[in-house]
DNA sequence: GGTGGTAGGTTGCCAATGCAACGAAAATGG
DNA sequence: CCATTTTCGTTGCATTGGCAACCTACCACC
């Protein structure tokens, strides 16, 4: 049974619900907790939009995309999920609530189902690491809550500059000039809510305009517009 | 001591963490977790932006509000918290992170401060709801996440009317068609991130078009665009 | 080296929408 | 019940940015 766990160790300690906690102790935990193992072959359903899940996942191979429908059909990539991601943790952690995007692998992957009463709920071994498991995972919540909120401050800037700016001040690291993205242009533009060509245009405008200098996905802000 | 909290009994009653708590429970949980009570005059600043906080908030008297500045100085409401409502929850869980807010109190406050810690560490004396009580804060947790998510799928629609018609749905209570928003059109233009008077606009377009009707925050969804 | 594919810059066009200003209607306060 | 304030709709104007189409540079693979 502890088996099949092994062989994922990887994934698992990557895992920020993991933090601080060894590997024997997870495997202890994935048993005490009647996790299970999932896979799917690329181009499978993992949860669809609308279903409700009460257990979280944790991909522990492979990769894969939560898409989400718009009231136009049109299809868009909501998040990417990669070797030793959680997902629907707060789905799964909410009351009865349905899954807003859905998943699917982008590869064959494999994820591990934790149900969520048995992260909540004290074991009756009443194991401590129980509770540090518990404290890493609302720890990512808190994460995954203020990066929604920081995206917003993104969204709701009027012009495509500010869009822009908020961006870059949002991945820019105290004390380092250089700025980079984790997008190309596209998922830039995509983050941003704006049109790639949008994008490419008033980008090349603000280097003209001395505001900003760039070189692919590195920036440097050159000009403070304000605080 | 414990007479301060009863004055603010029927805030903590309405307070979603305590949900299935009693009114005797929630007194004994406030002594044995610390709490403190602080009160604020109408105007006063309660977090400021970029303070590091490690207590969980409840207002229980007066009414407050989360202001942002952006990075031309402008300052724009973020959350209006009102008698009942947790806030700085997400923000204590966290971290170490800076408040992404200001939040001020519109009139004269009291806020009860609860040390993260000793919602997260099971008390010695082991009871039990100390583990609703978390239970419900998490849950709290799951709903202000899918609360921003769905504001996201708001704003990411690049017109007003799919930012409009998306609002709706929303809103939209199963099986029933009048639809309240709970904004003034103001409110609805800032949620949106877009000019009130092309909301105003877009609105009477949508009306003509009959894909709409409405009066005041009361609206009908006459024509399905699309599914 | 050639070739096909992809990412990203450029541009023209025009609809969408931000902005400002105004007026009407409704709500509030005395 | 009147006066004041607030909210909401309307409109003209200038700007923005979405869209489509095209081109270039770069990369991978043969």
């Amino acid at each position: 049974m502890q088996r099949k766990w092994k062989n994922f160790s990887q994934s698992f300690e990557k895992c920020p619900m993991f933090n601080g906690i060894s590997t024997d102790e997870i495997m202890d935990f994935l048993i005490c907790s009647k996790a299970e193992l999932k896979q799917y072959s690329k181009g499978e359903i993992i949860i669809s939009q609308g279903e409700k899940i009460t257990s979280i996942g944790i991909l522990v191979e492979g990769k894969a995309e939560a898409m989400k429908i718009d009231p136009h059909g049109n299809a868009y990539l909501a998040a990417q999920i990669s070797e030793g991601n959680i997902f629907a943790d707060l789905l799964a952690a909410g009351e009865d609530r349905e899954c807003p995007v859905t998943v699917i692998a982008t590869k064959d992957s494999a994820a591990c189902m934790i149900p969520w009463k048995s992260v909540l709920i004290r074991c009756e071994k009443n194991c401590h690491k129980h509770n540090i498991i518990l404290e890493n995972l609302i720890k990512a919540f808190s994460n995954k809550f203020f990066e929604l909120f920081s995206r917003i401050d993104c969204l709701t800037a009027r012009k495509v500059e500010d869009k822009v700016l908020t961006l870059l001040e949002k991945y820019r690291k105290d004390g380092e000039d250089k700025i980079k993205l984790p997008f190309d242009r596209e998922g830039m533009a995509n983050y941003l809510a704006i049109d790639r060509s949008a994008l490419s245009r008033e980008l090349s405008r603000m280097k003209d305009k001395g505001i900003i200098d760039y070189n692919k996905n590195e920036f440097v802000i050159l000009k403070k517009v304000n605080i």
